[in-house]
DNA sequence: AGCAATTATGTAAGCGCTTGCATTTTACAT
DNA sequence: ATGTAAAATGCAAGCGCTTACATAATTGCT
């Protein structure tokens, strides 16, 4: 903090109202058990010397920091950009900040930064799906630290989660695929490591492949980049018996292998479809527009937001919820050839 | 009197390893200014017992909170989500913590978010852009806080800025259009007013159809959504005489402007030539990809944290940086029909 | 060994605010 | 008027940490 000796402090209003500092901080914090009249002449005060309350002075004296943290991947992704400044927007109307953290999807910072997040007097934090190492849960329980998962739903997971059942909705896409006849299934996913929602992403799939029969199941895993899609892709269609539909992990992967697909001469969906998940903007701006699951972002920082308030001041473990995500069709998908 | 499961403190600590508060508080921040065999034992009693210092009674006490405030337009723009990230990754590095909110590109809502993060301490602030009410800088500079803008450079500004400069930028592009020979020139524009990065790069093409003689200039000023190009692109291209080259304040609208010539069953850039600004992953991917230019949004934010870092730790005011832009040619461009 | 100069550690005074409890004021009924 | 309960306000003890300044331990020289 710029240490400037002007910054008027609850001190010099209180002298300049004449009251003490209890019934500033009062006319502040609870202005319902003070009169009126003082209340006009603190609000006097306060304006003239352009008082702002010191926010770590309050937090210490009381505990409690109207802060919320969240630790994402990246910014960078579009899914969590959107989500987050939907939390935040959220989070701003109810009186908190946010303070933001980024994992670059490593574990280790993770766990630094919930660490850092907490000395930093977070009232609560928002964490992105279930996977981590169950001594963090241990260490937030310990700390007895209001906790929200996004991005995922998990009922019986260690924390309270948003989000939307990833299986679920992959399992609704590949039997969509299915269905219209495609036999040999390629899958792009993202890497499944320590992620829940990319791991759960292909066992949807399997699941759909196991239950509907399909013949083949081809999968690459690779990282979240566009370059990465074209290149499982480019991989995928040199195989023995290529796939006829490649579904895909995430929408930034299946733009890769629609552009890789172009680039080989490949009519999508023609000679192979292509689907997505996340329905970001990019997915309906390429072309052919993607085929892919839509899924509620904003809705989902909102609410993650609220329950997660919800959470801080009522010291209750909040519900959680499930949000739907539909299948967005869009000319990306197509039925197979008949060969 | 013990509080359980309440977090340990410096006082636990020190009375663990049987030295004073004190020097424990300089094990952790000056260890050089304590003897090994102290800050080990130190070091021992801080894991046994899981310290971790409070953040809010450390910057109470040292008037420093190792924070840096951000206020940006919006986390959902991927120009400000990727430069964003970078600052935060820099940060980070440097030991401190991003305070993030954003203004919905509404000066009063920018205001408010400058008073609280300035109210919880932030020790620098980031700004984007330059336009804003004087009374701001003065505000800002009373209560003494560093402060840098990005994305916009601009030495006679009030607070020195990391960017590059948009109406050369722009001017460059749009030299560079006319002397493919188009005459006729459209322009899409984002939102001027209070945006000073929208403002010059209108100037920046006024400039060159001026100095350079083109027939005609179209200006539409619309907000940021792929759709608003679109409907801005239909406009244009019925009126009269339409223009031959249509260049777009930004990628997301030129965007929008591709998808509807394309809807309109014109050829870009056989019937049209359209260009965008940023170059977001968005540019490369459709098709054809945009003629646009490149901004290191990035190594802006990296600079950004550096510079405000610099000013205050140092105290001093920041060179600023003027960042290199250059035009990147892909197929949307191309020389106007002979007609 | 003896002394000054260094270096390491301890002491304690805050930092600006909230809040439980004590005290004063007000409101109202008698 | 007077007494009493309720409302308003004041008092003062922290919240957990940093940092002058004071004090104790060590080092280096002669």
């Amino acid at each position: 903090m710029a240490k400037l000796r002007s910054a008027p402090t609850l001190d010099d209003v209180a002298k300049m109202a004449g009251v003490s500092t209890a019934t500033v901080s009062r006319c502040l914090n609870n202005p319902d058990r003070v009169v009126e009249a003082t209340r006009q002449r603190v609000q006097t005060a306060v304006d003239a010397l352009g008082y702002t309350p010191n926010f770590a002075a309050r937090v210490m004296a009381a505990r409690r920091s109207f802060t919320i943290g969240a630790i994402i991947p990246t910014m960078e992704n579009a899914i969590f950009a959107r989500g987050l400044q939907a939390f935040q927007e959220e989070l701003h109307q109810r009186g908190y900040t946010l303070l933001v953290s980024s994992s670059a999807y490593k574990p280790e910072i993770e766990e630094e930064q919930i660490r850092t997040l907490i000395a930093r007097g977070a009232d609560g934090l928002l964490l992105i799906g279930h996977d981590r190492d169950p001594k963090i849960y241990d260490y937030l329980n310990q700390r007895k630290i209001p906790v929200l998962s996004a991005w995922s739903y998990a009922p019986e997971a260690p924390v309270p989660s948003v989000g939307f059942d990833n299986r679920a909705a992959m399992f609704e896409l590949a039997r969509h695929v299915i269905q219209l006849g495609h036999k040999r299934i390629g899958v792009i996913s993202g890497i499944v490591e320590g992620n829940d929602r990319a791991r759960m992403r292909v066992e949807g799939i399997r699941d759909a492949v196991n239950r509907l029969g399909a013949d083949a199941l081809a999968l690459i895993e690779t990282p979240y980049e566009i370059e990465n899609g074209a290149s499982a892709f480019r991989d995928l269609m040199q195989r023995e018996r290529p796939p006829t539909a490649i579904l895909c992990g995430n929408d930034v992967l299946a733009v890769g292998a629609l552009r890789q697909a172009q680039e080989m001469g490949l009519d999508v969906p023609g000679d192979v479809s292509i689907t997505g998940f996340d329905d970001i903007e990019l997915a309906r701006i390429v072309s052919p527009a993607l085929t892919t699951v839509h899924v509620p972002h904003r809705e989902m920082g909102r609410k993650a937001a609220q329950q997660l308030i919800d959470m801080v001041e009522n010291q209750t473990a909040a519900e959680g919820e499930q949000l739907a995500t539909h299948i967005v069709n869009r000319p990306s998908l197509g039925k197979p050839a008949l060969t």
